[in-house]
DNA sequence: TAACTGTAGTTAGAAGCTATAACCATAGTA
DNA sequence: TACTATGGTTATAGCTTCTAACTACAGTTA
């Protein structure tokens, strides 16, 4: 998981934190991020209580460092999707790559994009490897031209973004654009879902996401 | 809040039911829902511990009312907007009336389409409230015809809503594919809006909500 | 090889939480 | 005026995070 083990005492060290992180996934799968315990962790480990925090200083590092891993996590499946796709699909690639990963780890996509524990700061590196992510999209798109008509609403919005786009480096205002609405709708989509907020309705969500997909992949062309 | 006071035990008892829902949401403020502690409520009432349990059977009956009223307001604040809007405008003043609703009541939005707590299950009034705003969407539609030009995600969307939206009543299958399409790209700018994963970016959400609000109002017109 | 030191683990305990049990006083009612 | 149901109390069990103080040993060094 990190570098260079070093030291047999730190080696032993980082399996013990895996270990840990281990149980705090599973139990996150079945008790969810907000109960937690560090003293069942123990418990299930063969120890008992206080030992954990030789590992991690507080709850809150802990879930730290489970966010971290989500991202990167995250970050790589999408890296390597958009890797192994031909430029063309590679949008499309992506989407269910995403979408593939978040049906799989539903409860590491709502640590990541679910509701902010109030009080909970994500650390700068997260926002970093969100920021690859973002980017990914960004270059994907930059390889196609975007020119549906541009609608009024559309046209005010990547006005603005021509002067407020760091996270988008240099690409065209339409390519920001288009990142930023894969983003959103395939989130949108996603989020409701895992949230289960489609459960009852009948339908199957697979089918609204690769329309959602589809209206922010399709009326682009290759220059 | 709630009907007839009859007895004057029974006025007293919702006086201070809705007292301690009024501490809590402010707890939920600054804590988040998760953090929500019936003690610190008691205390802050100048009564002690147990006495809360009077009220509520426990923490998630709480919780539960406080999400029942979160979707009361909000389909009534929706309503309101629908019936208000001239036909025409409706589908964009509901989608402003839901901004400026989650906006000033992020904490609200977030108990209802934010990750939802663990073993925690929302009651079935919580889905019928929530189908009427769906209701809200589909007859706001159901006035437009939605013919762009379909696309083929879209068409096979379409043709399997035709036998699984019982929650669209008899609308046309693209009448509920639009109502559903409006829900997910509007959760999608404002989850991620009120989750904070825009800070730092430097845009302004409010375009870009407005450009997907657009995607999804234009391109229909009445019969 | 022998002594040293830092680290992993222990138990004890403070402070907080949910929730139940048993009890008391009183407000509203008959 | 007497009764009863209800709102409040304290005590307690069992859980949590987290700190403090102590022990034992693993790895290192002289």
């Amino acid at each position: 998981m990190a570098g260079a083990p070093a030291n047999p005492r730190e080696r032993y060290r980082q399996q013990v934190r895996d270990e840990i992180k281990g149980h705090a996934w599973t139990q996150i799968a079945d008790t969810g991020a907000s109960a937690l315990s560090l003293n069942a962790i123990a418990k299930l480990m063969g120890m008992s209580g206080p030992a954990l925090y030789r590992y991690f200083a507080n709850r809150d590092e802990l879930i730290t460092e489970l966010v971290l891993d989500a991202y990167r996590d995250l970050a790589e499946v999408t890296r390597a999707a958009a890797a192994a796709a031909a430029p063309d699909d590679r949008l499309g690639e992506l989407a269910t790559a995403i979408r593939r990963w978040a049906l799989a780890n539903p409860h590491r996509y709502l640590l990541i994009y679910g509701t902010p524990v109030p009080g909970y700061a994500a650390p700068p590196e997260a926002t970093t490897i969100a920021g690859s992510v973002m980017a990914l999209l960004v270059t994907a798109y930059t390889r196609l031209t975007t020119h549906p008509t541009r609608s009024p609403a559309q046209r005010v919005l990547e006005d603005h973004l021509a002067g407020h786009q760091g996270w988008a480096g240099d690409a065209a205002p339409a390519v920001a654009h288009a990142a930023l609405t894969f983003w959103t709708r395939v989130h949108g989509v996603l989020s409701l879902e895992l949230a289960g907020h489609f459960t009852g309705m009948g339908f199957d969500p697979a089918l609204l996401y690769a329309a959602e997909v589809e209206s922010v992949t399709s009326n682009r062309r290759r220059p």
